[in-house]
DNA sequence: TCTCCAAATATACT
DNA sequence: TCAAGTATATTTGGAGA
């Protein structure tokens, strides 16, 4: 049976939480950001309600162009933390509403596909219903509102979900996909960014319709086998991939800026024992050990480097993440003499901790 | 020459 | 101009079969 999928994505999630706990909010233009350590201005904008995206006001904007968008918009630090509890009873109402509790998947603290073939037969009313539903739920539940995308498979679906936003639903029956895709910019497309679209751009692709006219051949000369063939794909409606509950983060890292661009070993390494503290302590709640351990400056020319280094067998360590984090940032120091932004220190290669250690530990 | 894996960079998203 | 943070994907390059 063809398969039915549906999308759901909530609504300038971060800056409507913050609406429905301050009502006073209402009517004005909302900015969260992420605050840099360099005060009030210093940051990126992570999520803007829609009045302030009026003002021209879009995530990842640095706080202080957005403040000179619109001067009188209220700008809040993130709640990351209480955002992700509101998450999880979203999802909860998500996945109960999914074929089964492996049909669910979510892809970020506001986003989930849930599989919905079984339960609505293939007909896409009753999955229009389940839609509805789905919404209802979550505003009665939490007061916010989310978009819902429906489609065969995951990519349409996605896209759909964004096609009408806020508090939006958006069916894609299979024989609508192609004119539905269409006329889009290639940049709709899932997984397509600023760099792919540029490139597919200097070929004279601006339009799904000409990325789907182009032989695949070409896109494979330009993009390589794996990527190549995806744009094809993807740009035919094409995506064969299960909804599958993700399995855990494969990485846990932290990443702040100095107060001040420097190369003074105190303040670097001092903000660095606050980042591997936080990462050592998610690592220990999430009952993890890791094998590998990268560190990342980015310079204050904005250049950025990693180094990383893999363990002979997976720890939970902070005097081994402490060893090797330092070392690798002393390496940083005396390989270049420019001044440090940020830094930043993730462990990667996570498997379950046995919660003994082995004796390859000593 | 192929395959695996570690290291480093690129990309995407909010 | 100003310029955050988290995570995954892709590419590169070396070692061993």
């Amino acid at each position: 049976m063809q398969r039915v999928i549906i999308h759901v994505d909530m609504d300038y999630f971060y800056a409507a939480i913050e609406e429905r706990e301050d009502p006073s909010l209402k009517g004005k233009a909302v900015v969260v950001c992420m605050f840099s350590n360099r005060g009030e201005s210093g940051g990126a904008v992570s999520t803007s309600n829609y009045i302030a995206r009026e003002a021209g006001i879009r995530s990842a904007m640095p706080c202080k162009l957005a403040r000179s968008k619109n001067p009188d918009a209220v700008f809040l630090p993130v709640r990351k933390k209480f955002y992700e509890e509101v998450s999880s009873n979203v999802m909860e109402i998500l996945r109960s509403n999914a074929d089964n509790e492996d049909a669910f998947e979510k892809i970020s603290i506001d986003e989930a596909f849930l599989e919905v073939t079984e339960s609505c037969k293939g007909d896409y009313s009753i999955a229009e219903e389940i839609g509805m539903r789905i919404k209802e739920e979550v505003r009665s539940s939490e007061k916010i509102t989310c978009s819902v995308g429906i489609g065969p498979n995951k990519l349409i679906s996605k896209m759909a979900s964004s096609y009408k936003k806020p508090d939006g639903i958006t069916v894609i029956k299979p024989e609508d996909v192609t004119d539905f895709l269409k006329p889009m910019p290639v940049k709709k497309l899932w997984g397509i960014g600023k760099v792919t679209e540029n490139k597919l751009s200097e070929m004279g692709i601006r339009t799904v319709e000409e990325l789907s006219g182009r032989d695949v051949m070409e896109l494979i000369s330009v993009f390589g086998k794996n990527k190549g063939m995806w744009l094809k794909q993807t740009a035919s409606g094409i995506d064969e991939n299960p909804v599958k509950e993700r399995t855990a983060t494969d990485q846990i890292g932290r990443m702040a800026s100095l107060k001040n661009d420097t190369r003074n070993e105190d303040t670097i390494f001092s903000l660095l024992e606050e980042l591997m503290d936080d990462v050592i302590n998610k690592t220990v709640k999430r009952k993890v050990s890791f094998r590998s351990v990268t560190v990342t400056v980015i310079f204050s020319n904005f250049k950025t480097s990693t180094k990383s280094r893999t363990l002979n067998h997976a720890v939970n360590d902070r005097h081994i993440l402490n060893e090797n984090a330092k070392q690798m940032m002393q390496r940083f120091l005396e390989e270049s003499d420019l001044n440090f932004r940020r830094i930043g220190v993730r462990v990667g290669n996570l498997q379950e901790s046995t919660g003994q250690r082995s004796l390859f530990d000593f």
